[in-house]
RNA sequence: CGGGGCGUAGCGCAGCCUGGUUUAGCGCACCUGCCUUGGGAGCAGGGGGUCGGAGGUUCAAAUCCUCUCGCCCCGACCA
């Protein structure tokens, strides 16, 4: 491929409304442009990497015996209202009507519609397992797009379903999809983790995310380098260090306009760590208490697990309903429902006392209140793995995919049974999982690039190699960049000819933002007695080779 | 949806506070010519704007006021 042939508009300045690295980059070296928040247009050079990046999906899916087919961006409502997810899911979902009225929607994931056509496709235990993906457009009406390429309200994506007689077969499945994730992502030259992630509401369900760290990312993972134990941040559970016990007596102390965790252990000089923090919460109009460790903040999602929806209370409520300011209220004495973090199990605290302007020292869980004990805490850098009791790590990732179990949640309601061999009906048993072929372009630029551009993974390059004929005027310099450039096209490697007539400055400024992962550079000087120059994009290593031997390299 | 920021040429920005010396400007990009060819060259000439939109205030609005649309960031959300 030509350059001068090759919509390829590359940009000298920072669009002012990109931040993320992968945005910066893609857009300036000429990927993609923006057409609204969240929608893109990918330009020539981002297809190509697509087309690598789809090899590659496609090449370990089949190797698992997964078979392709392609299923419809718009579905009609009927579907989605048999699973009960057409009332269930929000604003998220793109909604329209057709001429004659009847209720549509565009496809954000492909469940039902899998599903569909599975409940009348499939009918024995003969014909499982089923693995069908298809790697197609989904849209979500995101509340917020942000970060290029990472979060968008239309994206391709590589989903795949499994159908299954049993657990068994389900979790057979599973796993030859965990693995093909993993040489899918290693393949496409990503670092990645394989995490525990939260089956969501649904519950039951097992799932995990794979993510590629990077500081771009949305979320937030916990590893614990000596067991391996791994998992999202929205269930990973921690141990957080123990403060030396004190053996303090139950007592009151007056803490006059002391109302925070910060403030009354100011005052006191007592550190945080022997404070109790109580948050009243209101879940489906009932308090709850909840308490955690006053250097801790609670965790919502954990939360959000144990109680379902839930509210801060208003000051005003905490007044009504504990009959004290919020800054004083504490657990002893409560007769509502009360949720503590594990750490708070033993130990003696400090804690409001529920009367204005007093807190009370030495309060004693169990003894002087009862609650349920749950991990409701954010956890920390260096506190320890609960598996191995090691200090743990965390770090943000990207969600470059993910695998879940369903079950049977949506067999059941599309009615896709199968007969087994004794001739019974039962629900098929379903997994799906998930691939965002974007976000793996965006992430292993994210993990890949230097002050001058993107460094490319070799296996996902839009190009193998770029030429760089310094003086495309000068027809030595023409005639042996043709030559290598037929060679190398014979050999089936992927070159980008640079054929402009621009400055070699702008050449390789260009070359370096584009980021193929080797240039061969031909100028003049060098030309004149033989070489030619091959420089690797990462490193930056320059090497001179005769040109004779240029082919032979490759 | 809450909080913050920003909309002036293809891109990056200045001008706005304090309305009129602005025929709306600068850098890059673009077009023509010369020149140049190893890290985004130089000189000369040139094209390109309903100042996001609507309404209002005023003798006069890019500039002040009201409404509205769009985009970005933080948070909530993310089946």
């Amino acid at each position: 491929m030509f350059f001068s042939k090759m919509l390829i508009p590359t940009l000298r300045e920072v669009p002012s409304d990109a931040e993320a690295v992968s945005h910066i980059l893609m857009l300036r070296a000429g990927y993609i442009r923006q057409l609204a928040a969240g929608i893109y247009i990918y330009l020539p050079l981002s297809l190509r990497v697509f087309d690598r990046i789809y090899k590659i999906l496609r090449e370990e899916m089949n190797a698992i015996g997964a078979q392709e087919i392609s299923l419809p961006i718009l579905h009609p409502a009927e579907v989605w209202q048999e699973t009960g997810r057409w009332y269930e899911i929000g604003d998220e979902m793109f909604r329209l009507k057709d001429r004659t009225g009847r209720d549509m929607c565009l496809g954000m994931t492909h469940e039902e519609i899998m599903t569909w056509l599975a409940a009348r496709e499939i009918r024995s235990y003969r014909d499982l397992p089923q693995v069908w993906y298809q790697i197609e457009t989904k849209l979500r009406d995101e509340a917020r797009p942000k970060s290029g390429v990472l979060r968008t309200r239309e994206f391709i994506m590589k989903d795949s379903y499994s159908f299954d007689k049993d657990e068994e077969g389900l979790e057979k499945i599973y796993q030859l999809h965990a693995e093909a994730y993993k040489k899918i992502f290693t393949r496409c030259g990503l670092k990645f983790y394989m995490v525990q992630s939260d089956p969501g509401m649904m519950g039951g369900a097992t799932s995990h995310e794979f993510m590629a760290p990077s500081s771009a990312g949305e979320d937030e993972v916990i590893l614990c380098s000596s067991c391996g134990y791994s998992a999202n941040i929205e269930l990973a559970k921690s141990i957080p260090h123990k403060p030396e016990n004190m053996d303090w007596e139950f007592e009151e102390i007056h803490t006059p306009e002391k109302r925070t965790v910060q403030e009354v252990s100011n005052f006191l000089k007592i550190k945080p760590e022997y404070f109790i923090k109580s948050i009243l919460v209101i879940s489906n109009n009932t308090p709850i208490l909840t308490l955690v460790r006053g250097d801790q903040e609670l965790h919502e999602k954990k939360l959000n697990r144990i109680i379902g929806k839930f509210r801060p209370a208003h000051k005003q409520e905490v007044k009504e309903i504990l009959g004290v300011e919020a800054g004083f209220i504490g657990p002893h004495n409560q007769k509502i429902r009360i949720i503590a973090d594990s750490c708070l199990k033993e130990g003696v605290f400090v804690s409001g006392a529920n009367k204005q302007h007093y807190h009370v020292k030495g309060i004693r869980p169990d003894k002087d209140f009862k609650a349920e004990w749950h991990d409701i805490h954010i956890p920390k850098e260096g506190e320890l793995c609960v598996e191995c009791n090691s200090p743990i790590k965390i770090e943000r990732v990207i969600e470059i995919g993910n695998i879940f179990k369903l079950g049977t949640k949506y067999s059941m309601p599309l009615k896709a049974f199968y007969l087994d061999e004794k001739g019974q009906e039962k629900p098929l048993v379903m997994g799906s999982y998930g691939i965002g072929p974007a976000r793996i372009a965006a992430a292993a630029i994210e993990q890949n690039y230097d002050k001058d551009g993107i460094i490319w993974p070799k296996s996902i390059a839009p190009f193998d190699v770029e030429i760089l004929p310094i003086n495309v005027n000068d027809i030595k310099t023409m005639e042996v960049a043709e030559k290598i450039y037929k060679g190398l096209k014979e050999k089936n490697i992927d070159v980008l000819m640079d054929d402009r007539n621009e400055r070699a400055g702008v050449k390789f400024k260009d070359a370096d933002l584009i980021g193929i992962p080797v240039h061969i550079i031909i100028g003049e000087k060098n030309l004149k007695e033989g070489f030619v120059e091959i420089k690797d994009r990462k490193t930056r290593e320059v090497t001179k080779v005769k040109v004779e031997e240029v082919l032979s390299l490759f």
